[in-house]
RNA sequence: AGACCCAUGGUGUAACGGCAGCACAGCGGAUUUUGGUUCCGUUAGUCCAGGUUCGAAUCCUGGUGGGUCUACCA
């Protein structure tokens, strides 16, 4: 395993851990607050922590960072907990919670207290924001820096007990107000929140911050390799100084660039407007970067896994483009998934030569990237519904499709010719009269006619009819959040959903779950949403197919 | 302003002092009963200036640009 390639320079930094012999396993962990849903950002991390534990034989805990008792919530642990599962990783029984070494982790406070190197303070947040200084200028101590450790240890006690207001007093690692690192200007450990917490429930009205449990949580657990943001790299002399006085296991910190999607927002706290403030129906809208959204969308685990992937590792910033996550999601959806034929906006065919009443049971192949799939069939007949792109009355040469006097290919059927267009009192065009070649069968066609265009079809009389949500980006702006002077919201796309209603798919569609995944003949993946009724199918669009057909209309 | 981090095609990521490679995107072509897939080809890059060296994307110095830090959030 040591000798098998680093990917990055995490696997580097690991490797030569394990050669010099700076630890002798691998373990990581991933290490959530319970209150919010993961989304594309956390996969990377996922990915990242149980890949390395996975490839390097180790272990990978979950591990929830719930020392906020004000934010977090049941709902936040089991949504995460079904993510990671979904997403097709593991963690065992090494379900973890800091909650649970709230005990541990007041007994290093107090012997901190006992060291000398921890005191109760007495000022306001006010005065305490004040007295920290700024980047440029030290920070002056406080006036209780200097209590002694018998009163500390008495102070401290009596805010556990619940004596003290909420707010009247903190605990503070009494390190140096004047290190360029703030981090290190005697940082708050412990503060009063008489509010109950969610798994301890009222038994503490004392918190740690999360400088206080994070690093000594990865201690406790042994973890090796702590891998994290970027934003934590100052506090790592910090965790640094907890695990150094309180004779901790070392792990060791290692930074990373978070991932950033663009088209999208990522903090949690932007996705959290969009779910209150209404511009989408909840966390698990399919236009949502949570992962919630992406599985409704139809974005399967292995495509976001796959993409983890190939975005990589670094220290540097980086904004993924959409089109990767995208180019992931179409190479398995094209993989797995049966084709069936959907009408989204439909355009009557009639083929006057056909008998009246006449069905015949098409045979058709499910996946052609995938014969194992097998065929099924699909009834055909007099009246049809073809796709309204698919015609076109004054046609470029370069169209393929449906024109007057013009022939095409019905997928998996007959050729048919346009012979007569029918439009109603607008002009709009509603109805085709066509004619059909009987000895161009597919399959057995003998007609020796030659079409440059195939096109999709479902049998009026036969499609069942089903709603379909189609998803746009919901931003239109790259990156909504990085205007300096404008709200994200308002780069909303107020075109990321478009309803159709009905549209008609072949009958092999009924009886399809929530969840199950169709490309839609030359239209894109779709899925079945979960607000489906026996009655009517609903689907997401997942992804368009590429087009380049789309591309070379635009660019004229 | 200070400390710390970062800088390779449009985007992301390799290179460990020795031919700048891969993927996505773009462009062109072949195949195709999905204008899909597949296949082939192709455009495009080391932030700048010095230094060390036979040789620098890589090491050093200085600049420039970007990011992070000044919550009783995590």
């Amino acid at each position: 395993m040591s000798d098998s390639n680093p990917r990055n320079f995490i696997e580097e930094i690991i490797e030569e851990d394990l050669r010099s012999g700076r630890f002798t396993e691998v373990h990581t962990r991933f290490p959530p607050e319970p209150n919010g849903y993961l989304h594309i950002g956390h996969a990377k991390a996922i990915c990242l922590n149980f890949g390395i534990a996975e490839k390097y034989k180790g272990k990978c805990n979950l591990r929830f960072d719930d020392t906020n008792p004000e934010a977090e919530d049941m709902e936040y642990v089991e949504a995460i907990k079904r993510d990671i599962r979904w997403l097709g990783f593991d963690w065992e029984d090494r379900e973890y919670y800091a909650s649970d070494y709230f005990e541990q982790l007041y007994e290093f406070a107090v012997k901190l207290i006992k060291k000398g190197k921890a005191y109760v303070d007495d000022s306001t947040p006010e005065e305490i924001n004040a007295m920290r200084g700024t980047p440029t200028r030290p920070g002056i101590e406080s006036p209780y820096r200097n209590r002694s450790v018998e009163e500390n240890l008495d102070l401290f006690e009596r805010m556990r007990k619940g004596e003290f207001e909420e707010g009247a007093r903190v605990l503070r690692a009494k390190i140096d107000m004047a290190s360029p690192n703030m981090h290190l200007r005697d940082p708050i450990m412990y503060r009063i929140k008489k509010v109950p917490h969610f798994r301890a429930g009222d038994k503490w009205c004392i918190y740690p911050m999360y400088d206080f449990a994070h690093g000594q949580s990865d201690a406790i657990e042994h973890i090796t390799h702590s891998l994290c943001s970027l934003e934590f790299r100052h506090h790592r002399p910090l965790y640094e100084w907890f695990i150094r006085e309180l004779e901790l296991f070392p792990s060791r910190q290692i930074e990373f660039a978070r991932l950033n999607l663009s088209y999208t927002v990522m903090s949690k706290r932007r996705l959290k407007r969009l779910v209150e403030e209404g511009y989408v129906s909840g966390w698990d809208d399919p236009r949502m970067p949570t992962l919630s959204g992406m599985r409704r969308r139809g974005y399967p685990p292995a495509a976001i896994r796959d993409f983890a992937d190939r975005v990589g590792i670094a220290r540097r910033d980086n904004v993924i483009e959409l089109s990767l996550l995208e180019f992931c999601v179409r190479e398995e959806l094209n993989r797995t998934t049966p084709r069936i034929m959907a009408v989204l906006r439909p355009l009557k065919v009639v083929i006057t030569n056909y008998p009246e009443g006449q069905v015949e049971h098409m045979e058709i192949i499910n996946n052609p990237e995938d014969e194992s799939m097998g065929t099924r069939t699909m009834p055909f007949s007099r009246e049809l519904y073809i796709e309204q792109t698919d015609f076109m009355e004054d046609a470029p040469k370069k169209f393929f499709r449906l024109k007057p006097g013009g022939m095409v290919r019905l997928k998996s059927a007959y050729i048919i010719r346009c012979d007569e267009v029918i439009k109603d009192e607008n002009g709009k065009v509603v109805e085709l009269r066509c004619t059909y070649f009987p000895e161009s069968r597919s399959g057995q066609d003998t007609s020796g006619l030659k079409v440059k265009g195939t096109i999709h079809w479902v049998s009026a009389a036969h499609a069942v009819p089903a709603e379909v949500r189609l998803y746009d980006r919901l931003f239109s702006d790259p990156a909504p959040d990085q205007h300096e002077e404008r709200d994200f919201t308002e780069f909303i796309n107020p075109d990321s959903l478009e309803v159709l209603d009905p549209v008609w798919i072949e009958p092999s569609v009924q009886g399809a779950q929530p969840g199950q995944a169709f490309q839609f003949l030359r239209m894109g993946y779709f899925c079945v949403d979960p607000d489906s009724t026996p009655d009517k199918l609903v689907f997401n669009r997942t992804a368009t197919l590429k087009d380049t057909w789309a591309k070379v209309n635009k660019s004229k």
